[in-house]
DNA sequence: GAATTAATTGAACGTTCGTTTTATTATTAT
DNA sequence: ATAATAATAAAACGAACGTTCAATTAATTC
């Protein structure tokens, strides 16, 4: 056999990237085997190279093609207001929705790091500080008009994101809590975590705890 | 050849150790061989296998006795009096001081859980769930005598959990900031996180956000 | 409808993998 | 000293790996 009928290079060129994501995100990079790929897409391994050069291109297609959908996704949820409360509710907002519609990318982009070269590595290293810095932004400026009370906003800004991504560990659609509680309950957690007082939103109706914004 | 001279298996067995969680820690499970194991140890692969069965055995080691030091720490620095406050401030520092002391086995025991049988894998998720069950404790408790305000013990729980482990992909030693430094933001953090009210230590000078713990 | 291009198969390549077996030497106990 | 045991080396095993190549068929173009 050779050309099967109904072939169509857009098509499996999809359907490979897809399944890779997810047998990657599931086995692991190394663990996973072009002809595991193949039989998932339904077609040989060698059908796999017409696409991409070597399974590290490959690898590396997916990884950068999600830190651009990141950054993509921040520049559209990106508040034009300067209100540093509403941007860091944005940033929070934004970061977990991506993540939580694409755990097995976010999988694949966060633990499969030291399978690229040192070239790419570093290629993808950029796009990941680049919006972590964002934040960081975002931070300083909530901590110079009063807003926000922070130590160190580098060191909160990292603690600030891994908290968030580390949704896609524990986090399944349509168990106990829903993305939208999921969310808010995030958001509350952050505000208190960087000492925001009260700008927006109504007002806790709680006696206590003044400072926080209620969410 | 054949045995050679000074050889003793309780050394080539901790060299083994130790080689082992560094070179998984950097390369990848799936990635390191044994080959490239045995050659750090200095030694041939065939030798690896007087100490342990397969591949796979020596990771599961690598991760019991990973999580059994984690459990062993708890206990030991758990506090005897009932302070809420006093307990979760023993759970964040031993935490830190437990993860950044064993980085490379912390990555190992948090990435690499795919590569165990369903039946090991288990066995290890038994452990850490254990180990978080603690956490979730402290919380409940301190929101039940009112010193913690938080919405959801168990999705909180989570969140610091993955906030704390975070620090390993970040922090080392040597660099802008000491453990000290670092275990006291997160230490802050947490406390503004759970929304505790002052119930120890010196009350904070600044004039604003009464309710957080100083630190 | 013939020529060209696109998509895929099937077989094979050399390499590396985890692991086993057997032989050999160092150490310890008798 | 000699026997027993512990620790390793050296070589080999079959299997699986990523990748390449030539052949073949489907779709498209002219």
């Amino acid at each position: 056999m050779a050309r099967t009928t109904g072939s169509d290079g857009e098509k499996t060129e999809a359907a490979v990237r897809e399944a890779a994501v997810s047998l990657i995100a599931r086995l692991g990079y190394e663990a996973m085997s072009m002809r595991q790929l193949a039989a998932e897409v339904g077609v040989q391994a060698a059908a796999l190279y017409r696409y991409f050069p070597t399974k590290e291109d490959l690898l590396f297609t997916l990884m950068r093609e999600h830190m651009e959908g990141l950054s993509k996704a921040w520049d559209k949820a990106r508040p034009a207001a300067a209100d540093p409360v509403a941007r860091l509710a944005a940033y929070v907002e934004n970061h977990i929705a991506f993540h939580i519609a694409r755990r097995h990318a976010t999988h694949v982009s966060n633990m499969e790091l030291r399978s690229l070269s040192h070239e790419r590595l570093t290629q993808i290293l950029k796009m990941r500080t680049a919006y972590e810095k964002e934040l960081r932004t975002v931070l300083r400026e909530g901590v110079e008009t009063g807003a926000f009370e922070i130590d160190d906003t580098g060191l909160t800004a990292m603690a600030l994101i891994q908290m968030m991504t580390g949704v896609i560990v524990w986090f399944r659609p349509g168990e106990r809590l829903s993305i939208a509680e999921v969310t808010a309950s995030y958001l509350s957690m952050t505000m208190r975590l960087v000492g925001a007082t009260i700008s927006h939103g109504t007002a806790r109706p709680s006696g206590r705890a003044g400072n926080a914004v209620a969410l």
